[in-house]
DNA sequence: GGATAACATTCGCTTAAACGAATATGACAA
DNA sequence: TTGTCATATTCGTTTAAGCGAATGTTATCC
């Protein structure tokens, strides 16, 4: 959920996804697999750096659920934060 | 989730709610105490019935869960059957 | 080609969620 | 006061989620 919520804003890489989320690596990373496998985030690989989006939706529910990433998370502070941290890193990796 | 869901539409009694989720007895009521100890529904008793009710939002995080009821459940395929049965069983009880 | 950096996967364990079966409570009815 | 109906609670077990530690993979740089 936090992952997702955070990609709402574009694409990222897993390593600020790691410093944001404040996990250790192969947690991220692990979550990251279920996500991809799940059809909910689109992996893309450059160099040594992997870059993950939200895909696009393929039905009602996966639709649902895009649209909900913003509306429904209003107010769960670990998702404020989570935005905040995001906001002040968002320039290495580039 | 589901019973949360059914709520929004007002007041249910238990047989109710047992009878949409055709569930066991004692696991809706069992769900239906950890909903009451969270603050999330109210109940009423009315001789031999117990009736349950949605709690009003008591911060922004509950209000925002409330608002989602609707929203981010559009397309669950287990709470359209779900809002379909209970349809169909607006009569007894009362 | 060896070292390193970024990321991914696997395995075994821990923790917590969820459940069924049994039992309890409380109200009403005969 | 006993029985029954609607609902609630408890307990022990099952099931699944989540994690850390170790290891694997792939690309880049010297």
């Amino acid at each position: 959920m936090r992952i997702l919520h955070m990609l709402r804003g574009g694409e990222l890489c897993v390593c600020h996804i790691v410093e944001v989320l404040d996990v250790p690596q192969p947690k991220a990373s692990r979550h990251l697999a279920y996500l991809r496998k799940a059809g909910l985030v689109l992996a893309r690989r450059e160099g040594r750096w992997s870059y993950y989006r939200l895909a696009a939706a393929r039905n009602k529910l996966h639709e649902s659920l895009l649209d909900s990433l913003s509306y429904c998370c209003k107010g769960m502070p670990e998702l404020l934060k989570d935005d905040e941290r995001l906001g002040r890193q968002r320039q290495c990796c580039d």
